[in-house]
DNA sequence: ATTGAGACTGAGACACAATCTCAATATAGC
DNA sequence: GCTATATTGAGATTGTGTCTCAGTCTCAAT
């Protein structure tokens, strides 16, 4: 039993915001934009709002290593990420592999994966 | 030209922490073992080390989304990552997988990558 | 074995991202 | 409109990692 949910300005502008962008986006930089949506919007709210989102599948992290998280629309569904080790651009990548369960020993139980590509983009090679 | 490294009996500890560990370590947990080795170790020492052996290629960083990056020790060749939803333990995965260079578009140069399976470890599901 | 330059150390101060607290506000059902 | 309560914003707090600096240790030269 989940607790109830209403609709407010913030949620819908952070939604907004996402929904508009091509790429993931720092925190600081949802706040940046949604503010031009609501006056006024904390950054507490807009933790606690992607963290929400995320609950409910609608928004999804991209973290690599040493950079900060960063979010996502998730409905682009499922897909990797590769990252370019020069300009550290961020790319969704539209495949995925098979076999991955073949990894595990037996006994273990794969729910979830992700997968990063490191390496240099088409304008960086 | 990089600066002279000298051998520490802390950096000696920390190296040999990790190579008598079958998966990653956290920066306090690799501080706890230390201080079995050297009397006293602090957590900036164990940090500053972890950077160094890391750029000396000797360490590797492993990181799980939404957790503190830990540390193992790059002897043990390439590999991946396997992370209990439950319990959060890491493990390692022997093998890999195929075809990971058909995800990208052409173009793009693939010079590394990492992968992390998630779910139930045998102890917890 | 002794010396000295400077790499290294530990403790605490600091920086930053993210979370928590709580009074004030906004929302949904009536 | 009115009420119950989910949500908000600001600031305090936490947690992770870095920086500072006086003191220590390493190692090549002697």
């Amino acid at each position: 039993m989940s607790i109830e949910r209403r609709t407010t300005k913030q949620k819908e502008a952070i939604k907004a915001v996402l929904s508009h962008q091509d790429g993931p986006l720092l925190p600081d930089e949802i706040q940046a934009l949604a503010l031009k949506i609501v006056p006024s919007i904390g950054i507490a709210t807009v933790y606690r709002t992607l963290k929400i989102l995320q609950d409910d599948n609608l928004v999804c992290s991209v973290e690599i290593p040493g950079q900060a998280p960063r979010y996502e629309s998730s409905d682009r569904g499922h897909h990797h990420h590769f990252h370019c080790q020069k300009c550290h651009s961020v790319f969704d990548l539209e495949k995925c592999v098979e076999g991955l369960k073949n990894l595990v020993p037996s006994g273990f139980r794969v729910i979830d994966h992700e997968i990063t590509l490191h390496g240099l983009c088409k304008a960086c090679d």
